[in-house]
DNA sequence: GCTCATCTTTCACCAATGTGAAACGGTTGC
DNA sequence: GCAACCGTTTCACATTGGTGAAAGATGAGC
Protein backbone atom coordinates (compact mmCIF):
# COMPACT_ATOMS: atom_id res chain seq x y z
CA UNK A 1 0.00 0.00 0.00
CA UNK A 2 1.38 3.51 -1.31
CA UNK A 3 0.51 7.10 -0.37
CA UNK A 4 -0.28 8.98 -3.28
CA UNK A 5 1.24 11.29 -4.82
CA UNK A 6 3.73 11.62 -1.68
CA UNK A 7 5.29 7.86 -2.37
CA UNK A 8 5.80 8.15 -5.76
CA UNK A 9 9.25 5.96 -5.33
CA UNK A 10 7.64 3.26 -3.27
CA UNK A 11 4.93 3.25 -6.25
CA UNK A 12 7.96 2.86 -8.99
CA UNK A 13 10.14 0.77 -7.02
CA UNK A 14 7.34 -2.22 -6.40
CA UNK A 15 6.33 -2.01 -9.83
CA UNK A 16 9.90 -2.88 -11.06
CA UNK A 17 9.82 -5.73 -8.70
CA UNK A 18 6.62 -6.90 -10.72
CA UNK A 19 4.70 -6.52 -7.37
CA UNK A 20 1.26 -5.45 -6.60
CA UNK A 21 0.48 -2.33 -5.52
CA UNK A 22 -2.60 0.07 -3.59
CA UNK A 23 -2.49 3.43 -4.26
CA UNK A 24 -4.20 5.33 -1.21
CA UNK A 25 -5.19 8.66 -3.10
CA UNK A 26 -4.61 11.52 -0.67
CA UNK A 27 -5.24 14.39 -2.92
CA UNK A 28 -4.97 15.53 -6.58
CA UNK A 29 -6.67 13.73 -9.91
CA UNK A 30 -6.83 9.83 -9.69
CA UNK A 31 -4.49 8.60 -12.22
CA UNK A 32 -4.40 6.49 -15.11
CA UNK A 33 -3.28 2.99 -14.30
CA UNK A 34 -2.19 0.25 -16.76
CA UNK A 35 -1.24 -2.04 -15.47
CA UNK A 36 -3.34 -5.23 -13.86
CA UNK A 37 -1.08 -5.04 -10.43
CA UNK A 38 -2.26 -1.91 -9.58
CA UNK A 39 -4.91 -0.01 -8.77
CA UNK A 40 -6.40 2.91 -6.45
CA UNK A 41 -9.02 4.07 -3.87
CA UNK A 42 -9.00 7.77 -2.61
CA UNK A 43 -9.50 8.03 1.43
CA UNK A 44 -10.98 7.90 3.53
CA UNK A 45 -12.69 4.34 2.16
CA UNK A 46 -14.52 1.80 3.14
CA UNK A 47 -13.05 -1.00 4.15
CA UNK A 48 -15.03 -3.28 2.31
CA UNK A 49 -13.95 -1.25 -0.63
CA UNK A 50 -10.35 -1.71 0.86
CA UNK A 51 -10.63 -5.23 0.97
CA UNK A 52 -12.08 -5.77 -2.26
CA UNK A 53 -9.29 -4.32 -4.40
CA UNK A 54 -6.57 -5.52 -1.62
CA UNK A 55 -8.28 -8.76 -2.42
CA UNK A 56 -8.13 -8.55 -6.24
CA UNK A 57 -4.78 -7.54 -6.30
CA UNK A 58 -3.80 -10.23 -4.33
CA UNK A 59 -5.23 -12.95 -6.32
CA UNK A 60 -4.07 -10.98 -9.73
CA UNK A 61 -0.14 -11.42 -8.36
CA UNK A 62 -0.95 -15.22 -7.40
CA UNK A 63 -2.50 -16.60 -10.40
CA UNK A 64 0.01 -16.98 -12.31
CA UNK A 65 2.07 -18.83 -9.71
CA UNK A 66 2.15 -21.81 -11.96
CA UNK A 67 3.43 -22.64 -15.23
CA UNK A 68 0.99 -23.41 -17.58
CA UNK A 69 1.85 -26.23 -20.53
CA UNK A 70 -0.39 -26.62 -23.25
CA UNK A 71 -1.03 -29.70 -25.20
CA UNK A 72 1.20 -28.39 -27.61
CA UNK A 73 4.31 -27.84 -25.50
CA UNK A 74 4.35 -24.48 -25.41
CA UNK A 75 4.86 -23.26 -21.76
CA UNK A 76 3.70 -20.51 -20.75
CA UNK A 77 5.55 -18.75 -17.23
CA UNK A 78 5.62 -15.20 -16.32
CA UNK A 79 8.81 -14.04 -18.47
CA UNK A 80 7.00 -15.53 -22.11
CA UNK A 81 7.07 -18.63 -23.62
CA UNK A 82 9.34 -21.45 -25.08
CA UNK A 83 8.27 -24.51 -27.14
CA UNK A 84 9.21 -27.93 -25.17
CA UNK A 85 10.36 -31.34 -27.71
CA UNK A 86 7.80 -33.99 -26.22
CA UNK A 87 10.14 -35.66 -23.87
CA UNK A 88 10.81 -32.14 -22.60
CA UNK A 89 7.25 -31.40 -22.20
CA UNK A 90 6.38 -34.64 -20.42
CA UNK A 91 9.10 -33.89 -17.97
CA UNK A 92 8.22 -30.68 -17.78
CA UNK A 93 4.27 -31.22 -17.15
CA UNK A 94 5.14 -33.53 -13.68
CA UNK A 95 7.16 -31.33 -12.47
CA UNK A 96 5.15 -28.45 -12.95
CA UNK A 97 1.98 -30.34 -11.02
CA UNK A 98 4.01 -30.51 -8.49
CA UNK A 99 5.18 -26.68 -8.70
CA UNK A 100 7.98 -25.89 -5.93
CA UNK A 101 7.47 -28.82 -4.45
CA UNK A 102 9.44 -32.13 -4.99
CA UNK A 103 9.57 -34.66 -7.50
CA UNK A 104 10.80 -38.22 -6.68
CA UNK A 105 14.10 -39.12 -9.38
CA UNK A 106 11.72 -42.18 -10.59
CA UNK A 107 8.33 -40.59 -11.51
CA UNK A 108 10.58 -38.46 -13.87
CA UNK A 109 12.29 -41.41 -15.12
CA UNK A 110 8.56 -42.78 -15.97
CA UNK A 111 7.53 -39.73 -17.96
CA UNK A 112 10.41 -39.98 -20.22
CA UNK A 113 9.07 -43.85 -20.81
CA UNK A 114 12.61 -45.26 -20.77
CA UNK A 115 12.98 -48.56 -18.78
CA UNK A 116 14.92 -47.31 -15.99
CA UNK A 117 18.45 -49.37 -16.11
CA UNK A 118 20.30 -49.15 -19.61
CA UNK A 119 19.88 -45.46 -19.57
CA UNK A 120 21.93 -44.41 -16.69
CA UNK A 121 22.02 -40.89 -17.42
CA UNK A 122 19.61 -40.03 -19.58
CA UNK A 123 17.56 -38.37 -17.35
CA UNK A 124 20.18 -36.24 -16.10
CA UNK A 125 20.82 -35.00 -20.11
CA UNK A 126 17.08 -34.31 -20.45
CA UNK A 127 17.04 -32.44 -17.26
CA UNK A 128 20.04 -30.86 -18.10
CA UNK A 129 18.55 -29.86 -21.57
CA UNK A 130 15.10 -28.79 -19.89
CA UNK A 131 17.64 -26.19 -17.67
CA UNK A 132 18.71 -24.49 -20.58
CA UNK A 133 15.58 -24.44 -21.77
CA UNK A 134 13.81 -22.88 -18.48
CA UNK A 135 16.09 -20.31 -17.78
CA UNK A 136 15.31 -17.63 -20.27
CA UNK A 137 11.70 -17.15 -18.71
CA UNK A 138 12.85 -17.65 -14.46
CA UNK A 139 12.59 -20.92 -14.24
CA UNK A 140 15.05 -23.06 -12.70
CA UNK A 141 15.14 -26.69 -11.58
CA UNK A 142 16.50 -27.48 -8.04
CA UNK A 143 18.43 -30.95 -7.07
CA UNK A 144 17.51 -33.06 -4.18
CA UNK A 145 20.31 -35.63 -3.91
CA UNK A 146 19.42 -39.04 -4.36
CA UNK A 147 15.47 -38.33 -4.29
CA UNK A 148 14.46 -35.53 -6.97
CA UNK A 149 14.32 -32.31 -8.28
CA UNK A 150 12.40 -29.22 -7.56
CA UNK A 151 10.88 -26.66 -10.46
CA UNK A 152 10.70 -22.71 -9.02
CA UNK A 153 10.81 -19.55 -10.04
CA UNK A 154 14.53 -18.07 -10.42
CA UNK A 155 15.54 -15.74 -8.09
CA UNK A 156 14.68 -12.28 -9.69
CA UNK A 157 18.27 -11.11 -9.16
CA UNK A 158 19.12 -10.77 -12.93
CA UNK B 1 -20.67 0.16 -17.87
CA UNK B 2 -22.49 -2.80 -16.32
CA UNK B 3 -24.66 -2.37 -13.63
CA UNK B 4 -24.19 -4.43 -10.65
CA UNK B 5 -25.74 -6.91 -9.43
CA UNK B 6 -28.63 -5.96 -11.35
CA UNK B 7 -26.95 -6.74 -14.96
CA UNK B 8 -25.06 -9.81 -14.58
CA UNK B 9 -25.72 -11.53 -17.91
CA UNK B 10 -24.09 -8.28 -19.92
CA UNK B 11 -21.18 -8.61 -17.38
CA UNK B 12 -20.33 -12.55 -18.70
CA UNK B 13 -21.18 -11.10 -22.30
CA UNK B 14 -19.38 -8.85 -22.31
CA UNK B 15 -16.73 -11.19 -20.61
CA UNK B 16 -16.70 -13.84 -22.67
CA UNK B 17 -16.27 -11.60 -26.03
CA UNK B 18 -13.15 -10.35 -24.22
CA UNK B 19 -14.27 -6.42 -23.88
CA UNK B 20 -13.77 -4.06 -20.95
CA UNK B 21 -16.39 -3.45 -18.75
CA UNK B 22 -17.10 -1.17 -15.24
CA UNK B 23 -19.59 -2.69 -13.13
CA UNK B 24 -21.39 0.56 -11.46
CA UNK B 25 -21.90 -1.16 -7.52
CA UNK B 26 -25.64 -0.02 -6.30
CA UNK B 27 -25.50 -1.85 -3.44
CA UNK B 28 -24.44 -4.93 -2.08
CA UNK B 29 -20.47 -5.48 -1.10
CA UNK B 30 -18.00 -4.82 -3.76
CA UNK B 31 -16.93 -7.85 -6.16
CA UNK B 32 -13.74 -9.27 -6.45
CA UNK B 33 -12.58 -9.02 -9.98
CA UNK B 34 -9.45 -10.67 -11.40
CA UNK B 35 -10.09 -9.94 -14.99
CA UNK B 36 -7.79 -6.98 -15.83
CA UNK B 37 -9.97 -5.93 -17.94
CA UNK B 38 -13.27 -5.40 -15.06
CA UNK B 39 -13.09 -2.73 -12.90
CA UNK B 40 -15.94 -1.49 -10.32
CA UNK B 41 -16.87 1.70 -8.83
CA UNK B 42 -19.76 2.50 -6.21
CA UNK B 43 -22.51 4.98 -7.02
CA UNK B 44 -22.81 8.17 -6.92
CA UNK B 45 -19.05 8.20 -8.17
CA UNK B 46 -17.32 11.27 -8.80
CA UNK B 47 -17.17 12.10 -12.73
CA UNK B 48 -13.13 12.15 -12.57
CA UNK B 49 -12.85 9.08 -10.26
CA UNK B 50 -15.15 7.29 -12.78
CA UNK B 51 -13.36 8.48 -15.90
CA UNK B 52 -10.03 7.67 -14.51
CA UNK B 53 -10.97 4.33 -13.97
CA UNK B 54 -12.38 3.95 -17.56
CA UNK B 55 -9.39 5.33 -18.89
CA UNK B 56 -7.68 2.75 -17.83
CA UNK B 57 -9.84 0.05 -19.27
CA UNK B 58 -9.95 1.72 -22.51
CA UNK B 59 -5.76 1.57 -22.28
CA UNK B 60 -5.82 -2.11 -21.26
CA UNK B 61 -7.75 -2.64 -23.49
CA UNK B 62 -5.89 -1.23 -26.57
CA UNK B 63 -2.36 -1.98 -25.23
CA UNK B 64 -2.34 -5.62 -26.31
CA UNK B 65 -3.38 -4.34 -30.25
CA UNK B 66 -3.04 -6.70 -32.70
CA UNK B 67 -1.67 -5.86 -36.45
CA UNK B 68 -4.26 -4.94 -38.80
CA UNK B 69 -4.72 -6.88 -41.83
CA UNK B 70 -7.39 -4.78 -44.76
CA UNK B 71 -8.58 -6.22 -47.37
CA UNK B 72 -6.07 -4.97 -49.99
CA UNK B 73 -3.22 -7.31 -48.26
CA UNK B 74 -2.00 -4.21 -46.78
CA UNK B 75 -1.01 -4.89 -42.93
CA UNK B 76 -0.27 -2.32 -40.49
CA UNK B 77 2.01 -2.27 -37.00
CA UNK B 78 3.89 -0.46 -34.88
CA UNK B 79 6.61 0.42 -37.29
CA UNK B 80 4.38 0.83 -40.38
CA UNK B 81 3.49 -1.18 -42.95
CA UNK B 82 3.82 -3.77 -45.72
CA UNK B 83 1.87 -5.11 -48.67
CA UNK B 84 1.25 -8.66 -48.75
CA UNK B 85 0.59 -11.22 -51.95
CA UNK B 86 -2.50 -12.85 -51.30
CA UNK B 87 -1.10 -16.13 -49.92
CA UNK B 88 0.82 -14.23 -47.38
CA UNK B 89 -2.07 -11.98 -46.37
CA UNK B 90 -4.29 -15.48 -46.26
CA UNK B 91 -1.63 -16.58 -44.06
CA UNK B 92 -0.77 -13.42 -42.01
CA UNK B 93 -4.77 -13.07 -41.68
CA UNK B 94 -4.79 -16.73 -39.52
CA UNK B 95 -1.72 -15.34 -37.87
CA UNK B 96 -3.17 -12.47 -36.55
CA UNK B 97 -6.54 -14.15 -35.88
CA UNK B 98 -4.29 -15.74 -32.74
CA UNK B 99 -1.81 -13.39 -32.46
CA UNK B 100 0.77 -14.20 -29.69
CA UNK B 101 -0.41 -17.68 -29.95
CA UNK B 102 0.16 -20.73 -31.56
CA UNK B 103 -1.24 -21.80 -34.93
CA UNK B 104 -1.43 -25.03 -36.44
CA UNK B 105 1.00 -26.05 -39.10
CA UNK B 106 -2.47 -27.73 -40.74
CA UNK B 107 -4.57 -24.29 -40.25
CA UNK B 108 -1.90 -22.41 -42.29
CA UNK B 109 -1.54 -25.07 -44.55
CA UNK B 110 -5.62 -24.93 -45.02
CA UNK B 111 -5.34 -20.91 -45.53
CA UNK B 112 -2.95 -21.36 -48.46
CA UNK B 113 -5.87 -23.22 -49.88
CA UNK B 114 -3.46 -26.38 -51.02
CA UNK B 115 -4.25 -30.27 -50.35
CA UNK B 116 -1.89 -30.18 -47.94
CA UNK B 117 0.72 -33.24 -48.86
CA UNK B 118 1.69 -32.88 -52.75
CA UNK B 119 3.07 -29.13 -51.49
CA UNK B 120 5.65 -30.87 -49.21
CA UNK B 121 6.98 -27.80 -48.51
CA UNK B 122 5.55 -24.55 -50.32
CA UNK B 123 4.36 -23.72 -46.53
CA UNK B 124 7.45 -23.35 -45.52
CA UNK B 125 8.43 -21.02 -48.61
CA UNK B 126 5.43 -19.09 -48.01
CA UNK B 127 6.15 -18.64 -44.15
CA UNK B 128 10.19 -17.99 -45.58
CA UNK B 129 8.94 -15.04 -47.78
CA UNK B 130 6.50 -13.75 -44.99
CA UNK B 131 8.83 -13.53 -42.23
CA UNK B 132 11.29 -11.78 -44.79
CA UNK B 133 8.47 -9.46 -45.50
CA UNK B 134 7.32 -8.43 -41.87
CA UNK B 135 10.92 -8.19 -40.04
CA UNK B 136 10.92 -4.65 -40.89
CA UNK B 137 8.31 -3.92 -39.12
CA UNK B 138 8.74 -5.24 -35.74
CA UNK B 139 7.03 -8.76 -36.27
CA UNK B 140 8.38 -12.10 -35.71
CA UNK B 141 7.10 -15.46 -36.06
CA UNK B 142 8.63 -18.15 -33.77
CA UNK B 143 8.57 -21.95 -34.60
CA UNK B 144 6.91 -24.49 -32.47
CA UNK B 145 8.71 -27.63 -33.43
CA UNK B 146 6.27 -30.55 -35.78
CA UNK B 147 3.04 -28.24 -34.19
CA UNK B 148 2.59 -24.59 -35.64
CA UNK B 149 3.87 -20.93 -35.37
CA UNK B 150 2.99 -18.01 -33.16
CA UNK B 151 2.94 -14.33 -34.76
CA UNK B 152 3.98 -12.06 -31.86
CA UNK B 153 5.96 -8.86 -31.60
CA UNK B 154 9.56 -8.60 -31.91
CA UNK B 155 11.86 -7.55 -29.40
CA UNK B 156 12.42 -4.05 -29.13
CA UNK B 157 16.17 -4.59 -28.85
CA UNK B 158 16.78 -2.63 -32.34
C1' DG C 1 40.86 -39.29 -0.04
C1' DC C 2 37.40 -42.26 -2.00
C1' DT C 3 33.14 -43.28 -3.83
C1' DC C 4 29.18 -42.29 -5.95
C1' DA C 5 25.54 -39.24 -7.58
C1' DT C 6 24.97 -35.63 -10.49
C1' DC C 7 26.25 -32.34 -14.11
C1' DT C 8 28.08 -31.17 -18.42
C1' DT C 9 30.02 -31.95 -22.85
C1' DT C 10 30.45 -34.37 -26.88
C1' DC C 11 29.31 -37.45 -30.60
C1' DA C 12 26.32 -39.75 -33.93
C1' DC C 13 22.18 -40.18 -36.20
C1' DC C 14 17.84 -38.92 -37.93
C1' DA C 15 13.80 -35.81 -38.54
C1' DA C 16 11.99 -31.28 -39.18
C1' DT C 17 12.61 -26.84 -40.79
C1' DG C 18 14.74 -22.93 -43.49
C1' DT C 19 16.40 -21.16 -47.74
C1' DG C 20 17.78 -20.09 -52.57
C1' DA C 21 17.25 -21.17 -57.29
C1' DA C 22 14.62 -22.56 -60.80
C1' DA C 23 10.46 -23.95 -63.11
C1' DC C 24 5.74 -22.92 -63.78
C1' DG C 25 1.56 -20.07 -64.55
C1' DG C 26 -1.23 -16.08 -64.90
C1' DT C 27 -1.78 -10.99 -65.95
C1' DT C 28 -0.68 -6.65 -67.97
C1' DG C 29 0.71 -3.51 -71.35
C1' DC C 30 2.43 -3.13 -75.76
C1' DG D 1 0.74 -12.66 -79.66
C1' DC D 2 4.46 -11.72 -76.82
C1' DA D 3 7.51 -9.89 -73.49
C1' DA D 4 7.97 -8.52 -68.84
C1' DC D 5 6.51 -8.97 -64.43
C1' DC D 6 4.76 -11.10 -60.41
C1' DG D 7 3.12 -14.74 -57.64
C1' DT D 8 3.29 -19.69 -56.77
C1' DT D 9 5.13 -24.30 -56.57
C1' DT D 10 8.71 -27.44 -56.50
C1' DC D 11 13.34 -29.16 -55.85
C1' DA D 12 17.80 -29.64 -53.72
C1' DC D 13 20.47 -28.70 -50.13
C1' DA D 14 21.85 -26.44 -45.65
C1' DT D 15 20.79 -25.73 -41.01
C1' DT D 16 18.78 -26.58 -36.79
C1' DG D 17 16.50 -29.54 -33.39
C1' DG D 18 15.61 -34.06 -30.85
C1' DT D 19 17.33 -38.10 -28.93
C1' DG D 20 20.29 -41.59 -26.98
C1' DA D 21 24.76 -42.96 -25.67
C1' DA D 22 29.16 -42.37 -23.66
C1' DA D 23 32.78 -40.22 -21.15
C1' DG D 24 34.84 -36.84 -18.39
C1' DA D 25 34.24 -33.19 -14.63
C1' DT D 26 32.32 -31.68 -10.45
C1' DG D 27 30.91 -31.94 -5.92
C1' DA D 28 28.75 -34.18 -1.65
C1' DG D 29 29.02 -37.34 1.96
C1' DC D 30 31.41 -40.77 4.26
Amino acid sequence: MVRWPSEQEMRSSLASEGRPRLLLLEDGPPPVVTDPLEDWIRLPADDSEMWARLESLRQRWEAPRKPKLDGDGVLTWADGWVALSPIEARLAAVLIEKFSSMVSNHSLVLATQTSDDVRRNSLDVQLHRLRRRLAPIGLVIRTVRKRGYVLEAGTEAS
